[in-house]
DNA sequence: TTATAAACAGAACGTTCGGTCTTTTACAAG
DNA sequence: CTTGTAAAAGACCGAACGTTCTGTTTATAA
């Protein structure tokens, strides 16, 4: 909130203190995220984090007045990428749509997006707001925005062979709701096989139910709403 | 672990002791299932548990010496329904091969195993075990065998259009993941008719997938391994 | 150069956690 | 009734939690 000498947009790279800032918010958030994919929620402590990332304590709670300011902003930050961010490219829309199937794409779906650091961070935040009301109140907006986005995105890549509007959204949701349980599921058993496994014999039941639209990308973000 | 006077088969009515005992450890664990669907894992502290049990710190301390003890013997009691064990009836078995289609086998099963108060106690105990390993390791045994008594039962449940015999167990299993996810997704949107949607939905879905073994129950318990 | 405010450091706070301990109560055997 | 043993009660412990606090450093505007 200073240096604000340029009244232009702020695309100019940040300096002196603005980048200090951004480098120990980033080093903290990045902590965070390494912290809720290798111990889970619950023991992701502000001491942990405060060690993980390597900044004070002081710092920590300068920029975090509270462990779930701390969370909400790591959650903005993760779902960056899938509703096409500042921080990120747009990681569904570069996952599927490529043509090759829609199995194809949900491998692609799960590897690149789904089951990466950033993908089980996410998952370990929404699963702890099941139970913490507070936080759950606190990331409700986000979500939701979330949603819709990807609903708009999932009408301009597939439709329903019958031509029901609704259904296709249905159908993806099935296919979150099959991801969510599959995010559970390999966290218990170290076999990327079986996973890979009930990936593609799912993937194959839903494939006559969701034909792919063919499209360029640019095509497909042209109605954001 | 007293008043064994009558060295017959232990059917008969807990008096005196026993029953004192009995009565207090069902308290507990009621309570223990009471607070993890209402409160989830996390917030469910001895404390708490002690206060919703309405007992004291030393009898919860005299039956179950530590906290993950408590969670191990819960779950147990939990487990014993689908493995048809002492305290309750076989409930999958119940809620599934009526013959009545797919569909209502996994609407019953939702509705009158998974989305219960035990059934929601259940996972939180699965989730939460992700990512402690000490709780991990301690209920892996009873977990796989759970998983090989479904495993059994499925096969003499349903069986692949195909007559593959591993597929079956891959579909149910994915049923399974699914139903996990939908888990996860129920606690956030108190919408039930969207989840019972989503239900319909994949059901219709699987059912060409897996057809009905029509036969009695007898015949389905008579291959227990 | 100096004044000001933000960024950072780290000690200390009160609370709650799971676990241990001693004491009292209830039951069953002699 | 007396006595031995297990159940139940509740005080208590150290550790860890998230938060609050004061002091110090750094960067920027006047």
């Amino acid at each position: 909130m200073q240096s604000q000498i340029t009244p232009e947009a702020d695309d100019s790279p940040p300096t002196g203190n603005d980048l200090r800032v951004a480098r120990t918010k980033a080093r903290i958030i990045t902590a965070v995220i390494a912290c809720l994919d290798e111990v889970g929620y619950s023991e992701t402590s502000i001491n942990r984090v405060q060690t993980t990332a390597g900044v004070s304590r002081g710092a920590l709670t300068h920029h975090f007045p509270s462990k779930e300011a701390m969370m909400v902003e790591t959650l903005e930050r993760l779902l960056d990428p899938v509703r096409g961010g500042t921080h990120a490219p747009d990681a569904i829309g570069q996952a599927t749509g490529r043509g090759d199937g829609i199995a194809a794409d949900m491998a692609r779906l799960w590897s690149k997006v789904l089951n990466t650091r950033p993908g089980r961070a996410l998952v370990e935040i929404l699963v702890a707001a099941r139970t913490d009301a507070a936080l759950s109140a606190r990331i409700q907006p986000s979500l939701t925005a979330y949603n819709d986005q990807i609903n708009v995105n999932i009408h301009s890549l597939y439709q329903s062979p019958t031509g029901d509007a609704d259904d296709i959204q249905v159908l993806w949701t099935i296919c979150r709701t099959f991801l969510r349980g599959l995010h559970l599921q390999a966290r218990f058993e170290d076999n990327p096989k079986q996973t890979q496994r009930l990936l593609e014999r799912f993937a194959h039941i839903m494939e006559p139910h969701m034909t792919a639209r063919s499209q360029t990308k640019a095509e497909r973000h042209e109605k954001p709403v």
